[in-house]
DNA sequence: TGATGATTATGTAACGTTTCATGTATCTTT
DNA sequence: AAAGATACATGAAACGTTACATAATCATCA
């Protein structure tokens, strides 16, 4: 009757069943209490409609259950994706994700570890292009798709067979002459890798390529022109484009759309990511898909891996490709994984 | 010296500063101190690296600056869109927000609910589908994009403008047959006034329609059915396509081109929702653009509006048009928000 | 029956904050 | 110079939980 309106604590349950403090915390907690003692704890419970309060408990374990996701966005598709897998990965383990999107913004991604050690979260999940970030040291922190070091575990798909992939799977639809289309930050090494390896599948099945690379800040028009460009008497000189992302490789569609070439009768189109419009089906485009739902269970397995030293510096995982309406594949297998 | 490995707290500070506890708390909240006082505790905070415990704080205060978001997923575009708009709102006003992925299942839905409240948000802001949701009735909350009854508030775009504003450009841009595509759940209302405001449009545009809706389970592939039957001789008997959302659009396109129907050149298609592939262009198709950076700040202010009797029960916000390469627009102008 | 031991409930201290009543020092005023 | 007013530092109590030392209960056996 003291309190009015705000809601009962475990004091009021063991007042309510009549037993002691330590009683109400043993049966929720589930540990061994008299049979007759938890009965009428459980009903008092039901009665007063308690809840538990994380936050005492938190303060007092000094615990959290809680892990904090630094990402740019949640708008582009393939950071999308990820934070939804890392979510389930995280809330089947009864953990609690803080979500932080950052635009990459160097300032805020500092912000927000800071904020995310207040928090006293128990680990920090993190996909960042800032390789002078101060992480600190004493809550677990695990990087995706991005090296910060010898010291912070780092979860990634294989680029480089990504990209040799592509450039097969061309070679394996009738292509002889492809291009690659690549931008963004030069500070993030993956998509290089990916170049890498597309170079190298091109020369392996004596495929001749040309790139068009921008630059940060660069306007994707510069894609455009460069497929102008390549158009003589309505034809384009390419029957293949790889793209360093799916995002790209929509662009792309759009502004061959324009100057009336057709995908994929007239070019095929290859993609990087794997990202989707729905569950299970509706590749953007032809694509290399990264595995994004094993990715986000070995973020956090590695988070909560105790031991610093068995902690591998780099996971690379095996990327796979499927057909997305942008390649003249007659086998539309869809692979197992969202 | 006493405590080995654990963080540095006030009373650490206080200690080394040689000043009282609650000198210490203020300076750490900006509460009015002697100068020479804050200049000490100042000094000791930066020497042991003070970090203040924000869950301490949070049991005193009983607030906890945590919002939770309930959405189906971050993976599909519009989703995660919406969720990175909220992000940002929250975070712009120093709340954290909480990420609650349900997959649109009700027992997941009511699980994160309570757990939500244990964690003692201040608020919820759900994208639920579930019209039997047990809401809680002391928790804030807010419900984007479907009305959950009038006790709560619901923030939504102009679903019927939209429609009317489909069928309108389609006009315009030269279309005398066109077709209506909707998938989806029948539980959800939004699309039936998508679609009302459509047929408004079609009539009052003298446009003749036909439609297409599956209902929750059918395949897709009916789509492609439908269309194929509107084939003969090559060309398809519509020259204008409005689908409910963006995703089916694509999948839509993507059909076309597997029947050898070009876009935009044979039909011109619009989506719904405006979701995007970068920042500040390359939607997915041309679209009915729902104004999600607005609807996430009103999501927001509404959560933190303290009457409920100036709260009103449904908020709608104009919608926009914009083209995405999927029609034949002569202006490529891009509306202002994100 | 009374002592012994096993079992289990009790109540207090502690976690790191904030708040508030108390006390001390400095400054005005006449 | 003394007294009242002002300003501000102090330290204890409280938030809701968990853990541990203590106390109470009960059954068993000599």
């Amino acid at each position: 009757m003291k309190k009015e309106n705000s809601a009962p604590t475990m004091k009021d349950v063991a007042r309510e069943a009549g037993v002691a403090l330590g009683t109400v915390s043993k049966v929720v907690n589930g540990l061994p209490v008299g049979e007759s003692y938890r009965l009428r704890v459980e009903e008092a419970i039901r009665k007063l409609n308690y809840q538990i309060n994380s936050y005492a408990q938190g303060l007092k374990a000094n615990k959290t259950y809680t892990v904090a996701l630094l990402i740019p966005n949640t708008r582009e598709p393939f950071f999308g994706l990820l934070a939804y897998h890392i979510n389930l990965a995280l809330l089947k383990r009864h953990y609690r994700m803080l979500l932080l999107c950052t635009d990459s913004d160097s300032a805020q991604e500092q912000e927000y570890i800071t904020m995310a050690q207040q928090n006293k979260v128990d680990g920090i999940i993190g996909l960042t292009y800032n390789p002078d970030l101060i992480i600190e040291e004493n809550t677990p922190f695990v990087s995706v798709d991005r090296s910060l070091g010898p010291k912070i575990p780092c979860v990634a798909c294989d680029n480089f067979a990504g990209g040799q992939l592509a450039a097969e799977k061309l070679a394996d639809l009738g292509c002889r002459h492809v291009a690659f289309l690549r931008a963004g930050s030069a500070l993030n090494n993956e998509p290089n890798k990916r170049k890498a390896g597309f170079e190298n599948g091109c020369l392996s099945r004596s495929l001749t390529y040309e790139m068009k690379i921008i630059n940060d800040g660069d306007s994707y028009e510069e894609f455009e022109v460069f497929l102008k460009e390549h158009i003589s008497e309505g034809k384009l000189a390419f029957d293949g484009i790889f793209c360093v992302n799916d995002g790209l490789a929509h662009f792309t569609r759009n502004a061959l759309s324009r100057l009336g070439v057709r995908v994929p009768q007239d070019v095929q189109l290859i993609g990087f990511d794997g990202t989707r419009y729905f569950g299970n089906s509706n590749y953007i485009c032809s694509t290399i898909v990264q595995p994004v739902a094993e990715m986000a269970e070995i973020c956090v397995e590695l988070l909560f891996q105790e031991s610093m030293t068995t902690k591998p510096p780099l996971v690379c995982l095996p990327v796979t490709y499927a057909c997305g309406g942008t390649t003249l594949d007659s086998d539309f297998a869809e692979p197992d994984q969202t």
